[in-house]
DNA sequence: CTGTATCCTAGCGGATACTG
DNA sequence: CAGTATCCGCTAGGATACAG
C-alpha cells in the first residue's frame, strides 16, 4: 500500500491536525469551552500571543466552523459553535489521554 | 482564567498536537500501524515526500517513544511502538470523528 | 475595543548531490 | 540500503505602530 499526493491533504485527520496543529488554537478552544470572549479579552487571557497572530487564529477557526464571530455594537464575541463543542470534546480526550501516557513526552 | 506561559507548552494536548501536527507524521503513523518498514521502503510508500524530512520525522517520532529504530545487519526497520500504537488509535478516533462531521471542512 | 499594516526572524519543508 | 550536506523558498509567529 502506498499513500498518494491527494491523499495526503484529503485524508480527514491530517488535515484537522494540521489546522488545529498550530502554536495558539488549543488555548483559543479552551478557553471559548467555558464562555463567550471579546477580543481584548482573549489577549489578555492568553499570555503571549500577538493580536496580529490572534486575529488570524480566530478567522482560521471561524473559517472552519469551530468558531463564531458575532458583533454587539461597539464589541465582539467569539464563542465555539456546535462543531467547536464537538471538536473540544475529541481533544478533551486526546488530552486525557496524554496527561496519561505523557512519562516519555518532553 | 488565564492561560500562563509556560501551560501553553505544559498542556499535554497541546504538547502532542504540535508533535504530530506536523506534515507527515500522520502518514509514516499510518504505514507503520501495518507492519515494520525500511526507510527507502517508507520513502516509496510516502508519495511527495524527501528523505530529509523522511529523517527529521521519523527522529522526532522515536524520540518521543512513537516509533522505535532497529537495525537488522545491512538495513533498518522502523516499527510502531506500545506508545505509537496507543497513539495511533487515538488518531483513529479522531479521524472518525472528522470524516463524519468533515461537511464544513474544506 | 477591534482590529490592520509593516517589518522581522526562525523553522518547516523541499530539491538534489553526495557518502558509508 | 540508509541516510547526511547544502542550499533555498515559504510561512508561522512575533513586535510594534497605527486606524476606525
Amino acid at each position: 500500500m502506498s499513500i498518494a499526493l491527494q491523499d495526503y491533504e484529503s485524508c480527514p485527520v491530517t488535515a484537522v491536525l494540521r489546522r488545529i496543529g498550530d502554536k495558539w488554537s488549543p488555548a483559543v478552544i479552551r478557553l471559548l469551552a467555558e464562555r463567550g470572549y471579546g477580543f481584548n479579552e482573549l489577549d489578555r487571557a492568553i499570555e503571549g500571543i500577538s493580536r496580529r497572530v490572534l486575529t488570524r487564529t480566530l478567522r482560521a477557526l471561524e473559517e472552519d466552523g469551530f468558531v463564531r464571530r458575532t458583533p454587539l455594537g461597539g464589541r465582539v464575541e467569539y464563542a465555539l459553535t456546535e462543531r467547536g463543542r464537538s471538536l473540544r470534546e475529541q481533544l478533551y480526550a486526546l488530552g486525557r489521554w496524554a496527561a496519561v501516557t505523557a512519562d516519555r513526552m518532553h
